[in-house]
DNA sequence: AATTAGCACTCTAATAGTTAGAGTGCTAAA
DNA sequence: TTTAGCACTCTAACTATTAGAGTGCTAATT
């Protein structure tokens, strides 16, 4: 399936023609719209090609043709010319930033409104994946008879709260001592790990005998469940009703629903927390709820750590040439910020 | 405009139908399908009378009459017969809440799945206003440098973080005292007392020394503004798209862009916290935004204060006679538990 | 006096027919 | 290998037509 320099060619016009007028391409307004040197008697032996090889399909005999998913593949990867942001644009992103600028959760936000904004699709911002998160400060506070309030605030700048219930009552005092030798012992290590240390000095029994007493709840407050605990941010839905406008109105409710189903969503997105790079999900014809739709999504960094992932959820028309680059730029940006804000 | 019985009669039944069939009714239908004991000649008579009165409308010269705003006000407020909630759908509102009944969050997100689940619409729940919320525990928490982590617990059950920068460096041992001074002296109080009851002391510089020095940004750490400080869930979008099948999708655009405009929904919303009942709000046809659609609300308590709103958002043409009972009774079912929660 | 039957009229939504425009594949010529 | 030419196809837009439901008015009925 090796294409020719005219077939790419035909091929990337096609498709730069069809996500901007949202009509099936014929040969003779392509060759009319762009000046490609040929016939539009060449394009459609061109097109022929194209359909043969599974990359553009034609609804009706004399409809004009359409990229399939696989001719999207081959255009994201090989035929995109990317559009750069212009200066302006890319202000108009940091001035996003510069408005609230201090906490984690306002930057996470910050981002998918940008991502919403410029796209004109849905922004979608998976918060930091906390197990890989270090722990920055930990404290104990007693609330009430057996209630203790354990919180944790991580290196990336977020605050976890517990609710642990011990088997009898303890004193504020001794949470606190615990919550020193914690502190002293654990700081800076991947809550993951600290689970899995918190295990061994159980074993050991190693630490003061307040601290073994209760080690067991703390180890609880430390189990971490990745697929139900990351925030999610969602933005920009109007676009989505916008880009659908005209087709069925199923797509629309059933995208919707995804992107209230946290963690479906959340499982969609995690993959793209450890694979570097702009990635290009296209959704395919069998797999009804992302059919018709793309996802365009990366990752954000701490230092030199993925933490979180990050993207852009739009129909499979969309302006890949735009979406690729604006995903990238803001995900450096929001790691920028991340890692700043975490010294 | 006293209406005859007959003219009430009349009223409801045409906006029962229209509510279910969603087309225009014409007095044969109505006549035929209800057994009103009139001809339908008598009921285009009442037509006219209610249409010269604002109640009822109709878009063209044969085509049915439909409710006006104010039509459906008179209906909310006298006519409708409530539906009473069968106890499957009693237990299945239940068995929502069993799934995770233990934190505050947990039972507001149950809340708002519940409202869009039952009544086909978006839920809506704004969580508790937290300056008049009361003061469960509180904890002073060295972070790094002159960063400082306070914790506020509420009684309801939320957990408030904010990061404090102070003029110079803390030890953590003087945070413990000053904690400990604070609960003693403060648990209890509303956090909106605790800001001015904070500026007291510090005019009479009345308190340990250390918790003078600091006084000034403790308090700004009680400063809550109520207009971006509350949680919002919304959920059950695409039963919006549902409704609003058909119609243009403008619509739909502007009510989405309103649920993800935080701040303008709380603003909608927020009324509903100090008024007892639920209350409907019918959109009126010239502002644009809620043209066409109904908001059903009511507020959830604490004990026996109201602390936060709820309810849901769905096209005036709804079920109020399952909506209104809906509300009423999700909203006793959240009050009981997030009474039962703080204790 | 209130209600209803009868009637002429109106409007929509569904159906079918027509046509211009764009697109197609194939063949033969360049 | 490319292109011109041609016969054919399909859609979307437009027009007619019609059945069905609804209306207001008037005169008859209760």
């Amino acid at each position: 399936m090796d294409l020719s320099p005219r077939h790419r060619l035909i091929l990337k016009v096609l498709i730069d023609d069809f996500v901007t007028g949202n009509r099936p391409v014929g040969s003779k307004t392509l060759s009319e719209k762009y000046e490609l040197g040929v016939s539009p008697a060449t394009i459609r032996n061109v097109f022929r090609d194209l359909e043969e090889a599974g990359l553009i399909n034609s609804k009706h005999h004399s409809g004009g043709r359409v990229p399939t998913e696989m001719g999207y593949r081959i255009y994201v990867d090989n035929l995109v010319v990317l559009y750069e942001l212009t200066l302006r644009e890319k202000q108009r992103i940091q001035e996003e930033y510069l408005k609230n600028q201090l906490r984690l959760e306002q930057i996470l936000m910050a981002t998918c409104r940008v991502l919403s904004l410029i796209s004109s699709s849905a922004g979608v911002v998976i918060s930091p994946k906390k197990n890989f998160d270090s722990l920055k400060h930990i404290e104990l506070i007693h609330v009430s008879g057996d209630e203790v309030l354990m919180i944790i605030v991580t290196r990336s700048g977020m605050v976890i709260n517990r609710n642990l219930f011990l088997d009898g009552n303890i004193s504020q005092e001794s949470l606190y001592q615990i919550s020193k030798y914690l502190n002293a012992n654990l700081k800076g290590q991947e809550l993951e790990d600290i689970h899995n240390l918190l295990g061994g000095l159980k074993e050991k029994k190693d630490g003061p005998e307040d601290f073994l007493r209760i080690v067991s709840t703390i180890q609880t407050g430390f189990e971490i469940d990745a697929n139900t605990e990351s925030d999610i941010y969602v933005d920009g839905l109007q676009n989505l009703v916008n880009n659908l406008k005209g087709e069925e109105t199923e797509k629309l409710e059933s995208i919707l629903s995804l992107l209230e189903d946290k963690k479906a969503l959340r499982e969609i997105f995690s993959k793209y927390v450890n694979t570097d790079g702009v990635l290009t999900y296209i959704g395919e014809r069998d797999s009804d709820i992302m059919s018709g739709m793309s996802i365009i999504a990366t990752n954000y960094k701490l230092g030199e750590k993925r933490i979180g992932s990050m993207g852009i959820l739009g129909p499979q028309r969309m302006n890949y040439n735009k979406a690729l680059p604006l995903v990238e730029f803001t995900s450096k940006l929001v790691s920028e910020m991340i890692t700043r804000i975490s010294k």
